[in-house]
DNA sequence: TGTATAATATTTGTATACAAAGTGTGTGAA
DNA sequence: TTCACACACTTTGTATACAAATATTATACA
């Protein structure tokens, strides 16, 4: 762990963003902040410099730093990009990890079993994060990495209903993810780019549909109001 | 035109750094730099930290700032990636540009063909950088954007001998690039996404040679020693 | 009541001073 | 000469004070 007040303030924003403790948009006030992490100003500011380039924040002249947004026609781009970059990722991670990067995703791997066995959906969600940039690592790729960590800021943000199951299915497609992500170290481990691209692909269809699933969600029952007027009316 | 030191301090460090008047990989002085933008070092930080973010130099604890290398593994990545990052982006450019982003690539066009004409070898690698930046804003896809940002530092760093002709078939190469330019600029305008990916690739094809050609240079004439030997054997 | 404008408060931007870490050099002992 | 260590010097990191800009409130006037 890092041991300096500056980057635990840098990973800690990154991570409150990506579990939207922060919300997409919102203001972030140097002085509370800088208090907060007891920090001056100058080094928070290099921080919310630095998530700037990478894409968690936007600056404007004299405005106080925001959290990038999440709009609609974002998510239009997001459906249409991530299959190209996650499965171009996958191959390249399995033609050229290395054992050590391959221990740390299955480290990374068994805390994210913990987290779900223990319910705490936020930890999951980064852990998930963490799982896929680890991928992103082992492609070594600096071009396509960085168009992945930009993916997996807006993909952990929309997804954080993800690991909060509310109904039998909903566990039964995270118990699904598990195993998807075991498929893919296995077939990093062995070296097997197309297989790895097609489980990748395959993981992609999971989180997608889910991810449609909190855009357009289920309408609301009309039973109950239909039931209601009719009793009336009787 | 910005009017602020700050944003100049932040554009003119991105140029040079792409011209590689400062050299990848050599060291960044805050003392000096803030002295020479007349700018106190702690704006100077601020930036230097943004274009960490955006991949331009490298930061280290209680170490200056490093401009990113170019090594020669990073060579084999980028020949990999940028047909696909290229022509991915050049599909969503002729889907999505509007007509403000198409005025505005073509008037980069010209000033890249004036400065051509004029023999400005420094300014023609920029306003190339541009163009394709341009592009690469017309897709209206930041995931992929991020991708080309950074392939476009390197590619902009690598070609820099592109532009300064040595030779008739130099000169041959660069007329065919400011042709290809205007079938790109053609192809975007109709928003046919097909022929915008052929065209690409094909300046793809020519950029790539070159890039070759500059990696791994003619040898040197082995005659004129042979024959200096004869001689002397004679 | 509603709008425009002036005064005030808050927040962001920058310079400077000082603390902390790193770099280099000179001296002395083996 | 070579290595080790102390000292001086240089460079980076942070806090704080103040300047500049923005946001908010109060007041005057229609």
């Amino acid at each position: 762990m890092s041991k300096n007040k500056k980057s635990v303030c840098a990973e800690d924003l990154r991570n409150r963003i990506l579990s939207q403790d922060i919300a997409p948009g919102s203001d972030l006030d140097e002085a509370s902040l800088s208090e907060e992490y007891g920090i001056s100003r100058t080094p928070l500011r290099e921080v919310l410099h630095r998530l700037a380039g990478d894409g968690y924040v936007r600056l404007e002249e004299n405005r106080s730093a925001k959290v990038a947004s999440m709009d609609v026609s974002a998510l239009r781009v997001f459906f249409q990009t991530a299959p190209l970059v996650y499965s171009s990722i996958a191959r390249q991670a399995a033609e050229n990890r290395t054992s050590a990067q391959l221990a740390e995703l299955k480290q990374i791997q068994r805390q994210f079993v913990q987290a779900i066995k223990g319910d705490r959906a936020e930890q999951v969600a980064l852990l998930n994060h963490a799982f896929h940039q680890q991928i992103g690592e082992m492609a070594q790729n600096p071009y396509l990495m960085a168009a992945l960590k930009r993916m997996l800021i807006d993909h952990t943000r929309f997804s954080q209903t993800f690991f909060r199951p509310q109904s039998e299915a909903d566990a039964d497609r995270i118990a699904k993810a598990i195993e998807q992500h075991d498929a893919m170290i296995s077939a990093i481990e062995a070296q097997e780019p197309a297989l790895a691209i097609d489980l990748t692909l395959q993981h992609w269809d999971l989180s997608r549909d889910q991810l449609e699933k909190y855009v357009r969600p289920d309408p609301l029952p009309i039973d109950v109001i239909s039931m209601k007027d009719r009793r009336n009316a009787v």
